[in-house]
Parts: structure tokens; C-alpha cells; sequence
RNA sequence: GCCCAGGUGGUGUAAUCGGCAGCCACGCGAGACUUAAAAUUUCGUGACCGAAAGGUCGUGCGGGUUCGAGUCCCGCCCUGGGCACCA
């Protein structure tokens, strides 16, 4: 075997060559019965500005699986295409003054020419383009089918508008109000859209995040369900005084009814023009609503500064539970568009109702107690009587230093304020001070005021020997004027120890958290108390739990036909249309006599047609309006002058399905061939960044219900395993950029080091999912690996024996690295082939079997070395045409193993011994070790604790 | 503000079930080779004490459970990501 230097340069180019030529390697096989895997990555956008080494990332790692698949027997399909239309395509043409088709082509030229020498597994013969028109014909049926579903429709709503792009966006394009792509604060404006009904699909789209059978990170499944933002709750109508009007209100927490004290309508809400001749202040509110339309998303939301509203003098509102009247307002705080645009609101229980009554000086009135559940000594026990109780927690401040006057309980844990009850009849004020006086002795006592409201408890007050179900409890606070004081009597004293605590160290002092509470509202203030709790001046829905009041409640306007539980969601329905050229043609025409009428399915698809001119409009108006040669046509229905739909699909549209067309890209009869689709569906494994995780996962889980709620295909989740890849950011931690000129290029990488070098260094890094900087050392690192492996070869020596370490060795490594890329623990895996290498490094020959073995699991992660080495060894075929190794369970097991001993927790020896040793034996041998009698010394040996395999602990 | 993920040497990271913290690399230091440098190679490399043997400390901070905690529980701090007036 010749020994020359390790060259990738001469040896990648001539292994890509060879795989290019023998594409029955690792090309999707549909008539074949092994088991299948579809491996996809997201398609690219090819912009102008190319792949830089972090985009590779995902790519490796499919490959490297789809690989290891291959090794394993299975038929694999892993093809690659490009997300060519939309904006960045546009503007790209527009500003190289070339026709967007062109400026894609030529990008999509040269990202082949980035990726070819990487070494991929991608079957070009199934390459796709949402850009072709025998592509987005099925784009444009899809549409067509919803459209004939009643899932498409047109809507003429406030929408975001880009000023800048000159475009209308979806809610899911917006970044905190911005334009995702350019930047720009969007404006609402209101126009004429096509609208995806996506929110019938919301809850099948939440409930089946939950399937067994999706395997998708927490983290992204998380971020859909935020997204999707479903709520349960009640709407109501109240009744407004002295008028045949009634306002509805949507709630989640309709428990806290009865701490309405005042109602919210949205500045858009149409009850205020109904209401025009009996508001007072019509003038003002109307400005108001006027101010608050003019204010741009930015001061909505993102400043979030103070609410403001103003009443509707003259209105009066009925809360139908009580027969309360109470005040109107409108305010921004209020959202239009969700639930019915205005609001019952309670102070007391919500932070946004709180901050406007404080502002507003309107009242607050509590209806719920939080409610504190007493556990381990104080957990309620079963088999003692209930009883009720008020009580009043009293804190009593020094009268000369900054001190509080606190208990510490002799019958259990309790650390708390004095603690009174409260006699029937009597005021807080007075028993506080009463009890104050008798627990302490303190006199010259002066109430300040009453610290929050009412609270909860429920517990076993061992004391007394019974379960508090429920105790209120109120609190005062009281401050000493002098220090007057007299022995206070046994009775009152003989539970506790009074003690001064220092303010500091007051919230320590606690245990009670109902207390901690109380003390809270006393340093820093009252908040809205948001959590459920117990029911509380609420007439006969007092002393119920949050939840058994709302059902009550709920079921009392639903008898009385005033209310009924809703279902809402913050997702809204996909606004489908942009107003550019570049992208996808609404198959629609409108006619003056049928209206809006379908493109018939035979005339798809419906080409972009060739314009000079293709620059947005600020008219809200499509560049294809211009085309008027284009857009007048005939009525497919009656025949008459009918006019294209000018507006175009947004970007997302053709990656909602594009991964069934790699099944089937020539089809020009269906979308996809059902025998086909059941053969590679589901997608097995998909790997992608996690900025898809709301929209293009969301869009394309919902196309993909709706394809098979109309019978086009046989599955109703697209990606069974979904994975994220972290980004790889520049040496100097900030993301790669033109801008900052720290961008990897991946030529120059593999100018340098070789693609093998690149691909292990990109899967070595760290954890897959995780954000990492690069590292040009990191691949120095590597690529000195991929030269040890050369020189490995220099050891080969066919007639060495087996040698029992390096067997036991190799066993770990096949199990390792076979189960670590299941996982996506690439760089564990690699770890280990490392651990491998240095092993075989220290050895005078190796096996030739061994290295064999080596370069088989080697192969998925730097394929070309793998393949020349393989050849040199003189095989004929491709290593890829080898099965991937088993491992033998027995042969992994050590025979020896060091046991770890300990004394009080303490490494104090080891001792090396037979694997399957017994207790008693190991026992006997570590407490007899010279080391481990010093530590024990003359002490008695309490227990001993043993580890099967691991460690012996003894206590002493 | 809410939700999610994370915090381990100089750096990237590793560590089934709670069981020897720091695997594998990078970097750094010293030596070998060399006229010299690079490359290569050998050894060392968490901190502190010690000549060494060895010992003490150590996984963001503070408590707790346990024979034993990076890992579990409670409370905080910080970083990254998502959502953001969704009633």
C-alpha cells in the first residue's frame, strides 16, 4: 500500500465524480420492499448572496444519516430543491435590473456549484422549483380547492402593510410590528385580500402536537401551541341602561364577575356609533378614537406605556349577575379583533384592569381570595372535623427601630405575625389591636391600615386539633407609639415565643406563605391577584373554587340565554395575497355578472406573464394590474369579459407542500400519486432552522390536512420527526455577515482543509441544536484526525491476531456511533471514532477486520477518505454498498472493572476487579484495603452501600 | 411581563438510573526533531496548599433531600430564544 501524504484535494473530487456516475448508490427507489426513509431538509431560498458554512450544517447532517441509512438497508429519499419566489428573488432582480426568472436561475446555479463539492446524497432527478410552472400549477390547484371549500375567501380588512416592500404581510411575517425582512414599521391599511380560513384547523392543529407519533422537539411544539393561543371561556351580553343595545364581553375568567366595576370597548367597536345620541361626550370620544387609529403599531404596543380611555358619559352598563351598574369606557388596551372587542373589566384580578382603575381612579373590588393549601404537618387530615374561622394577621412595627414584632410556634413549623381571631360582630381594627395587646403585652398601640384583602387558608392547626377548611384571613397593620408593656398572661403566650425581627430579614423569617404575601403588599405594594382561588363576596357563588364558579356561572347565562363558552385563539386566519409580481398567480377571475369565479382546473396553470416592468405599487395594487392584456379574459362561467386576479401568492405557498412533490415531480395528471405518497410518507425525518417553527410549519402542517381532507393523499401529519439545527455564528460571535465581513465560505474552507474535514468539524462542534460560534482551529482539529486515519493505514498487517482490548473497543464504538447519529449526538460519535484512533495509534498493527470495521463507521461523516481507503484496501465496490456492523453485547462487557470506593462520601480508593464479583466479595474486599482502614480507623462501620459495577460507599 | 432552553477549565464541550466531574478536541506550557522556523512528535495542563506522597476546594448564587447532587426539590441571579395589552 503506498504511503503518501493525506490529500482530500485529490481524493474528494474523484469520489464525487464516482458517486455522480453511480447515482443507484443512494437514488429513491420506488418499486422496492425494503423499508424506507424520507430524509428532508428545508429547501432553500437561493439568494444572491450564497451558502456560507452555516447553512451546510442542517445539510451534513442529513446526509450523514441518510448515509448510515444506506449502510443499514434502507431505500432512502433525500432530495433538494429551491424556494424561489418572493420578495428577496424580486428585489434581487430589481436591483441587478434583470428579470427575476434569470437572477434565480443563475442563483440556483451557482448554489449547486457550493454544494457539489461538500459531498451530498441528493437525487437531482428529483429536483423541484416552486418557481416552474409545472410546479405551481398544483400550487395554484390547492388554492383552488380551498377556494371551491369555502376555506379561501376574500375579506376587505385593516391589514399590515410594508410601505417599504409595498405589500401587504401576514400577522406571522411581522417582528414586534416591524417588516421581518426590511424592517419598516407596517402600517394598517384596509384592502381587499384573499384569506386562508386556517383557524378552522386550529384545534386539530394544537390537539395533534400531541400525538404519539410525532416525534418533534418540545421547544417547537411549544412555540405552536403559544402561537395557536386557544383559550377557553365564556361570552356574555350585558344590558345597557335605558337602551335596546347590548354590549357582549368575552372572559376566561368569568369567577370574578362580581368584581366588575367597569366595561372596555375597543376604539374600532361599532357599539360606540350606536350609542352616539346617548353618549354625553361624543365629541371626545371621538377624537379619542380618532388619536388612537393615527397611533402606529409602534406606540400600540412596543412602548406600551399608559393606558388611556375615556368614558361614555351617559352610558351605563348592567352586570347581569348583581344588577350593577357600572361605567363604559373605550381604550386602546382593548384589541378589536379579538374576541368581541370588548371587555368586562376587574381591577382586582387583572394587571391590565388594575393599571387603568389606578390611572382612571376607579374602583377595585375583590372577588376572589387566593387560597393556600397547608402540606406535610399542616396537609389536611382526613379523619378531624372541619371548621371555619376568621382571623386577622396583625404587624406590628417597633416603636423606636425598624423592627417587627413576629411568633415562632412551639406545636410546629409556623413562623408568622400574631395571629387573632376574629369574633362575630366585631371590627378588624379592634380585634387587631385586642390580639396585638394579649400576644405581645405591648400597649400604646395605633392601627395604620388594613394591608391588602382577603385570603385563604386551608390546613390542619395542629393546636387545635382540627383542619381550617377554609380560614379568611385579613391583615393590619399597627405601629407601637411607646414601649409600654406588661407580662402578657399564660394563655395568650403559651404556644409561641414572641421575637423582634429585623425588616431585612422578616421574608426569611416566614414560613407561612400566605404571610409572605401580606408582607409583600405591606413593602411593596398591592398588585391584581391573577391566580384562581376561592370565590368570595359573589352572593350564592361564594366559597366555590374558581373553577366550580365558572361552570356555575356559565351555566346560568346559558339558562337565561344571555351567555354561552366560547373557544378563542390568537392565530387569525392566513392572509394569502401579495401585492407583487414575482410569485405564484391567484387562479381567480372576477366577472362582473358570476362574480369571483375559479380559473377552470384545465387551464392551469396560470402563467406569470412577461412584463417590462415588474416594481411594486404604492396603490396597494399588484404590478400585474398593469398588464391589461393579461388581465382581461373571459368569464369561464358564462362567458362574458371577465379580469384576472391580480394579486399573488405570498412565499409561503409553494413550501407548504413542496416535499410531496419530490415523491412524484412529473406528474401532470395529480399532485402526487397516492400509491407513491404511501410508499415514502410520512416524511421521516426533517431537519430545518427553528425561525420556521410558527409559520412554515404551520402553513404546511395545515395544507396538508386540507390535501388530505379532500382525498389527495393518504396522511394527515406531513413530518414525523422534526429536528432544529443551532446556527453556527462567526468567529467573533456575531452572525455572519456581509455586513461585518466575517463570513465562512465553505470553498475556502475546503480549499484549505477538505470537505471530509469540513463535514466532521460541522457535526464535531457541539450539540447539533445548538448555537455555536465557528472555529478555524475546530477544523485544524479535524483534519489532523482525518491525517491520523491516513497514516493508520501504514499499520494494517493482515496476519495480527485479534486483539481482545481493541475488540472490546470496537464493540462500544459500533453501538456508539450507530445509536449517537439516531439521536443527532453527532459529535459524541465522533468522540468516540477519536477514542478509536488514538487506540489504534498506540498499536503496533492492526487488523485489517478492525479498520475495516473503522471505516464503515467512519464513512457517514467523511465519506471520500472513507471510500480511498476503502479502495486501497482493494475492494472494487463502493464502501456505501457494505451493511453497517453489529455489535455483540458480550463483547462490550468489561471483564474487569474498577470499583469506585467511598468513605462518608468520600473517593478514598479504588480497587480493579472481576466484572461480575459479588456483593458480599466486593464488600469484603473494600472494607479490607490498607487505604480505606485509615479512614475508617477505630470508628464503626454503619452501613454499607454497593453499587452493582460502580462503587462501594461506606458510612461511618 | 409571560412561556421555553441554558449557565461545567483559558475555549467548544462530555458525563444512562443521583454513583470517580472535566471524556474528545482547541488553546497554552515544556521537551524532542531542526542551523532556525513551520510541520510533526512526547509529556503536562480546573484552582489552591505541598519538594513529593498527598490533601482541601470546585459544575451561576443561597438553602434542602441523600451514604452520595452537575444531575432531584425550594428560592434567587444571569444569558439566549419565542410571544407580547389575545381579557
Amino acid at each position: 500500500m503506498s504511503e503518501n501524504k493525506y490529500d482530500p484535494k485529490k481524493i474528494e473530487p474523484k469520489w464525487q465524480k464516482y458517486w455522480e456516475e453511480h447515482p443507484e448508490l443512494y437514488a429513491a427507489k420506488n418499486d422496492s420492499d425494503k423499508p424506507k426513509k424520507y430524509i428532508l431538509d428545508m429547501f432553500p431560498y437561493p439568494s444572491g448572496a450564497g451558502l456560507h458554512v452555516g447553512h451546510l450544517k442542517g445539510y451534513i447532517a442529513t446526509d450523514v444519516y441518510s448515509r448510515l441509512k444506506i449502510l443499514q438497508g434502507f431505500d432512502i429519499l433525500h432530495p433538494m430543491g429551491w424556494d424561489a419566489f418572493g420578495l428577496p428573488a424580486e428585489s434581487y432582480a430589481i436591483k441587478n435590473k434583470m428579470h427575476p426568472r434569470i437572477a434565480v436561475a443563475e442563483n440556483i446555479k451557482n448554489f449547486k456549484k457550493q454544494l457539489d463539492p461538500v459531498g451530498f446524497t441528493y437525487d437531482w432527478s428529483r429536483e423541484i422549483n416552486t418557481t416552474d410552472p409545472e410546479f405551481y400549477k398544483w400550487t395554484q390547484w390547492a388554492f383552488l380547492k380551498m377556494f371551491e371549500n369555502g376555506l379561501a375567501y376574500e375579506a376587505e380588512e385593516p391589514v399590515n402593510w410594508c410601505p417599504k416592500c409595498k405589500t401587504v404581510l401576514a400577522n406571522e411575517d411581522l417582528e414586534n410590528g416591524k417588516c421581518e425582512r426590511c424592517g419598516t414599521q407596517v402600517i394598517q391599511r384596509r384592502l381587499r385580500q384573499w384569506v386562508l380560513r386556517m383557524t378552522k384547523y386550529a384545534d386539530r392543529l394544537l390537539y395533534d402536537l400531541d400525538r404519539k407519533d410525532l416525534n418533534w422537539e418540545d421547544l417547537i411544539k411549544e412555540q405552536q401551541r403559544n402561537w395557536i393561543g386557544r383559550s377557553e371561556g365564556t361570552q356574555f351580553k350585558m344590558k345597557i341602561k335605558d337602551s335596546e343595545e347590548v354590549i357582549e364581553v368575552y372572559t376566561t375568567r368569568l369567577d370574578t364577575v362580581f368584581g366588575m366595576t367597569y366595561a372596555v370597548a375597543a376604539p374600532e367597536h361599532e357599539i360606540i356609533k350606536r350609542l352616539k345620541d346617548s353618549i354625553e361626550n361624543y365629541k371626545e370620544v371621538e377624537e379619542y378614537i380618532a388619536k388612537s387609529q393615527q397611533k402606529t403599531e409602534l406606540e400600540r404596543t412596543e412602548l406600551q406605556k399608559e393606558k388611556t380611555g375615556v368614558e361614555l358619559e351617559g352610558v351605563k352598563i348592567i352586570n347581569p349577575f348583581n344588577g350593577e351598574e357600572i361605567p363604559l369606557f373605550v381604550a386602546d388596551y382593548v384589541l378589536g379583533f379579538y374576541g368581541t372587542g370588548a371587555v368586562m373589566a376587574v381591577p382586582a384580578h387583572d394587571e391590565r384592569d388594575w393599571e387603568f382603575a389606578k390611572k382612571y381612579d376607579l374602583p377595585i373590588r375583590q372577588s376572589v381570595a387566593p387560597l393556600f393549601i397547608g402540606e406535610g404537618k399542616n396537609k389536611i387530615r382526613e379523619d378531624k372535623p372541619n371548621t371555619e374561622r376568621k382571623v386577622v394577621d396583625v404587624i406590628i412595627k417597633h416603636w423606636k427601630e425598624d423592627k417587627y414584632f413576629c411568633l415562632d410556634w412551639k406545636f410546629n413549623d409556623w413562623k408568622s405575625f400574631v395571629i387573632g381571631g376574629i369574633e362575630e360582630g366585631e371590627t378588624l381594627e379592634k380585634e387587631a389591636i385586642r390580639e396585638a395587646e394579649e400576644e405581645s403585652g405591648y400597649k400604646n398601640m395605633k392601627v395604620i391600615g388594613q394591608v391588602g384583602g382577603e385570603i385563604r387558608s386551608r390546613f390542619f392547626a395542629a393546636h387545635k386539633d382540627v383542619n381550617r377548611k377554609d380560614l379568611s384571613r385579613k391583615c393590619v397593620f399597627i405601629e407601637l407609639t411607646g414601649d409600654g408593656y406588661e407580662e402578657p398572661q399564660e394563655e395568650h403566650v403559651k404556644n409561641h415565643n414572641g421575637i423582634w425581627v429585623e425588616k431585612e430579614k422578616v421574608a426569611e423569617f416566614l414560613t407561612l406563605a400566605e404571610l409572605k404575601i401580606f408582607w409583600d403588599i405591606y413593602r411593596n405594594g398591592e398588585k391584581a391577584i391573577t391566580d384562581d382561588g376561592i370565590v368570595i363576596n359573589s352572593d350564592e357563588y361564594s366559597n366555590l373554587t374558581s373553577e366550580e364558579a365558572r361552570e356555575k356561572m356559565s351555566e346560568w347565562l346559558e339558562k337565561n340565554k344571555i351567555g354561552y363558552k366560547k373557544v378563542n385563539y390568537k392565530m387569525r386566519d392566513w392572509v394569502f395575497s401579495r401585492q407583487r409580481y414575482w410569485g405564484e398567480p391567484i387562479p381567480i377571475i372576477h366577472c362582473e355578472k358570476c362574480g369571483t369565479v375559479g380559473v377552470p382546473e384545465s387551464e392551469l396553470p396560470v402563467k406569470l406573464p412577461e412584463i417590462d416592468s415588474y416594481e411594486p405599487t404604492d396603490t396597494g395594487e399588484s404590478p400585474l394590474a398593469k398588464i391589461t392584456d393579461w388581465v382581461n379574459t373571459t368569464c369561464p362561467k358564462c362567458g362574458g369579459p371577465g379580469k384576472r386576479e391580480t394579486n399573488t401568492m405570498p412565499q409561503w405557498a409553494g413550501s407548504s407542500w413542496y416535499f410531496l412533490r419530490y415523491i412524484d415531480p412529473q406528474n401532470d395528471v395529480v399532485l402526487i400519486d397516492k400509491k407513491k405518497e404511501k410508499k415514502w410518507m410520512p416524511v421521516d425525518l426533517y431537519v430545518g432552522g427553528a425561525e420556521h417553527a410558527t409559520r412554515h410549519l404551520l402553513y404546511a402542517r395545515f395544507w396538508h390536512k386540507f390535501l388530505f381532507d379532500i382525498n389527495a393523499i393518504t396522511t394527515d401529519e406531513p413530518f414525523r420527526r422534526l429536528i432544529h439545527v443551532g446556527l453556527i455564528s462567526a468567529e467573533d460571535g456575531r452572525k455572519m455577515s456581509k455586513r461585518w465581513g466575517n463570513v465562512v465560505n465553505p470553498e475556502e474552507v475546503i480549499e484549505k482543509f477538505g470537505a471530509d474535514a469540513m463535514r466532521v468539524y460541522e457535526m464535531f462542534m457541539g450539540p447539533f441544536s445548538q448555537n455555536i460560534a465557528w472555529s478555524t482551529n475546530g477544523v485544524t482539529g479535524t483534519y489532523r484526525f482525518m491525517e491520523k486515519l491516513w497514516k493508520l493505514q501504514k499499520k494494517i498487517n493482515d496476519d495480527s491476531s485479534k486483539e481482545k482490548r481493541l475488540e472490546n473497543l470496537i464493540h462500544k464504538t459500533i453501538k456508539k456511533v450507530g445509536e449517537d447519529i439516531e439521536n443527532f449526538k453527532f459529535n459524541t460519535a465522533i468522540s468516540s471514532l477519536m477514542i478509536l484512533a488514538n487506540a489504534f495509534e498506540k498499536e503496533k498493527n492492526i487488523g485489517r477486520e478492525y479498520f475495516e470495521t473503522t471505516l464503515v463507521l467512519l464513512s457517514p461523516f467523511a465519506p471520500s477518505i472513507s471510500e480511498e481507503l476503502w479502495n486501497k484496501l482493494g475492494h472494487k465496490e463502493s464502501i456505501f454498498t457494505e451493511k453497517w456492523p453489529e455489535y455483540d453485547e458480550k463483547l462490550i462487557k468489561d471483564e474487569e472493572i474498577e470499583l469506585v470506593i467511598q468513605v462518608n462520601g468520600k473517593v478514598r480508593d479504588k480497587i480493579v476487579v472481576n466484572a461480575d464479583i459479588s456483593e458480599e466479595e466486593a464488600n469484603k474486599m473494600a472494607t479490607e484495603s490498607a487505604k480505606i482502614k485509615t479512614f475508617i480507623g477505630d470508628r464503626e462501620i454503619k452501613k454499607i452501600i454497593y453499587i452493582k459495577g460502580r462503587l462501594i460507599s461506606i458510612v461511618i
